[in-house]
DNA sequence: GATGAATGAGCTTTCATTCAT
DNA sequence: AATGAATGAAAGCTCATTCAT
C-alpha cells in the first residue's frame, strides 16, 4: 500500500537518463536501467515499446523542455540579453536534472535517433539561428554561420557541463556569470579598436 | 604482384577509427569493422588482442600524435602565439586524418579506457594545464581554472569539427582564423575598458 | 499447468554431465548441451558463469556426493568389509544417475578444473588414503602407496562403468560381487602359501 | 646445412601425441602442436589431411606398435607368464615414448576415431580376447566375460600410468613386479581355499 | 499492472585450414 | 618443401524482448 511517490515511469526516465549519459546509449543494458530504477525489466515493455522508443521519448523530452524554457519571452530581449537569457537556460536545465543535457553530446546523426527526434534538433537549431540572425544584423555577433555559432557555445557547455558532473568543478554563481562572459566574448562582435 | 599498398594493420585502425567517430564504440561491431577495412574478422585478431585493445591502442596512438604536434617548440611562444599554436594542430590533426580527434570526443572515465590511456589524457591535460598557467600568470588569459579553459576551447572545437564531418560547414583558411580568434576571445582576459 | 516437473538447473545439469562424459569437456559445446536440455543457450548463463564454471559445478557436486555417500560410518567397520562398503559407493552412485562418475574420468590436472575441484579431489584421497593405511597397518592390504592402490581400482571400475554405459555388459548383483573380489584381490596381501 | 636429424613428421607426431596426452584432442590445437614441434602451422598439412587424420595416424601407430610387440612368439607361452608378457610390453611402451599410451585413455567411441581406428582396437581386444579365454579354459583365470578381464587390467595401468607422468610415482623394477602381480591377483582364479 | 525467467539473434572471439610467398 | 598471414565457420556469451505467472 501507500508508495509510488515518484511514478514508475519517472523513475524508468531518471535511471535510463544518467545511464545514458554516463556510458552512452550502447553501453547501457535495460537489466541496468530496470536495477537503477528498480523496476522488473518486463515493466520497462509496460511504458516503452523498446529501447529505442525508450532513448527517443527522453531525448524529445529534454529538448522539448529545454526548448519551451528557451522560448518564453526571449525574442524580445536585447540580444546580449538574448544570450544570457539562454545560458542561463542551459545551465538551470542543468540544476533542475543532472543529467537533462544528454541531448547536448548525442550527434545529430547517432544511429538511435528516429525521424521525430531529428525533426527536434532542426527545430531547436532553428530557434537559435534565428537568434544569432538578429544578432548579426544588428552588427553585436560575428557573422559566421548560425550553426558554427551554435557549435561553439554549445560545444563548450557541453564540455563544461561534464567537468561539473565528474566533480572536477563546482559550479556558483560566479563562475556561471564568468562562463558566460566568456562565451558571450567567443561570438560577439568585437568592435574595431586595436585587438590582439 | 603488386597489392598490399596499404598495410593490413593501417586498414583495420583507419576503418576502426572511421566507425568509432561515426558511431561511438559500443555501438561498432568486429564485424563492421572486418567489413570496411575489407578483411577477415579474425584477421583483426591477429593484430589486436580483442576490441577494447584495438580501441585504446587508436586512442593512444591519436593523442600521443597530437601531443608531440603540440610540443614541439611551443613553450617559448608568447602565450597569444602559443594558443595559435596549439589550435593550429588540432586544425592540422583534423586534415591529417579525417577522424584523428577520436581522443576529442571520449569521455575520461569511459567504460573502455584502460589504464595507459587514461594517464596519456592526463599528460596531455597536464601540458596544456601549463600553457594556460603561464598565460594566466602573464595577465593574458582569464584566471580560471585551467580544465575550465580547456573544455571551453576543446569542447568548441569539437563541435566545430563535427559540423565539418557531416558536410555542414566548409573549413577554410579564412574561417579557420576566424574560429581560432572566437576561441581566443572566449579565455583572453579583456581589459577592463567598456565592454559588453 | 502441470509442466515444469523438472526443474531448467537439474535439466541443464543432466544434460551437461551425460555430454562431458560422453564426449569430454572440450568436445561439448553450449549450443549441444540446451539441445539435449530442451532450454535456449541463453537459459544456461542464468544458471552459470560460464561453460567452466558448470563444468566445476557438476564436479564437486559429484565428488560431493559420492565423498559423503562414503563417510558414512565406514570408519568403524573391518578393512574388508570397508573395502566393499566403499566398491558398493560406486556401484550405486552409478546406479543413481547413470554420469555421476564423471569424477573418475576427470585427470586432477584438467585444464578446466577450478582450485575448489582440486580441493575436493585431495580430500576424497586423503579419505581413501587414510582407509587404505589403516589396511596397510593390519596387515591385510599390499604395502604399496595410497595413490598406487586407490589407481588400481578406481582406474578398473572406471573402464568397467565405462563398458556397462556402452551398453557391453550389464550389471546384476552376481557380477558386482565378483568384481568387488576382483578389485579386493588386486589389493589385498595375500598370504605367503604357494602362490602363483 | 645439417640439421633434420629428427624428420618434421616425427617432431609433429611427437608433439601432438603429448600434447593429446596432457589436454586431450579437443583442447590441442594446431598452433600448440606447430609451437612444441618448432614448425610451422602450415607444414602440419604438408603431412596430415587434418587434425583428424593426424590423432588417427598417431593412434593407429601406437597401437600398431603395441600389438605388434605383443604378438610376438607369446602364444606359446602358458597363461601366467603370457600374462606377464602383455604386462611388461605395456612398461615397455610407457618407457620408449612418455605417451605411446594415449589409445588407452581413448574411449572406443571417441567422436575423432575413424572406422580404421575401431577395427585396430577391436583387432587387439580380439587378440587379448583369445588370451583370456585359453585362460578361462585352463581354469587359471576367472570366468569373467573378457571385456571385463580387460578393462580390469588395462583400467588399473592406465591410472597407474598417468600417476608415474604426473611424477607422483617413480617405477622401479620391484613396483613394477609388484603391480603385475596385483592385477594377475585381479583376475585368476584363486584357488577354492577359505579366502576372504 | 508488475515481474523476472526464458529465449535466440547477434555479438566477440577462436582455430582448423588455405595459399601466396 | 616450409612458412605463417589470412580467413570464416562456429564457438562462448550477452541482452533486447516476450510472456506465463
Amino acid at each position: 500500500m501507500a508508495s509510488a511517490l515518484i511514478s514508475k515511469y519517472d523513475l524508468i526516465m531518471k535511471a535510463s537518463l544518467s545511464l545514458f549519459t554516463e556510458r552512452g546509449f550502447d553501453a547501457t543494458t535495460i537489466p541496468m536501467i530496470a536495477k537503477r530504477a528498480e523496476v522488473g525489466t518486463g515493466t520497462i515493455y509496460r511504458y516503452f515499446d523498446s529501447k529505442e522508443t525508450l532513448v527517443n521519448v527522453l531525448f524529445q523530452e529534454s529538448i522539448q523542455r529545454f526548448s519551451e524554457k528557451v522560448k518564453r519571452n526571449y525574442s524580445e530581449m536585447p540580444v546580449r540579453e538574448g544570450f544570457r537569457h539562454i545560458f542561463c537556460c542551459l545551465v538551470q536545465f542543468t540544476k533542475e536534472s543532472d543529467y537533462a543535457l544528454f541531448f547536448l553530446e548525442t550527434k545529430k546523426d547517432a544511429h538511435y535517433l528516429n525521424e521525430t527526434s531529428k525533426k527536434m534538433i532542426e527545430n531547436l537549431t532553428q530557434m537559435l539561428d534565428d537568434f544569432f540572425n538578429k544578432g548579426k544584423t544588428e552588427g553585436v555577433i560575428r557573422s559566421l554561420p548560425s550553426n558554427v555559432l551554435i557549435a561553439i557555445v554549445l560545444g563548450a557547455f557541453l564540455k563544461l557541463y561534464q567537468l561539473m558532473q565528474q566533480g572536477d568543478i563546482e559550479m556558483n554563481a560566479d563562475l556561471i556569470s564568468e562562463l558566460e562572459q566568456c562565451c558571450w566574448d567567443a561570438i560577439k562582435l568585437h568592435s574595431l579598436t586595436s585587438e590582439e
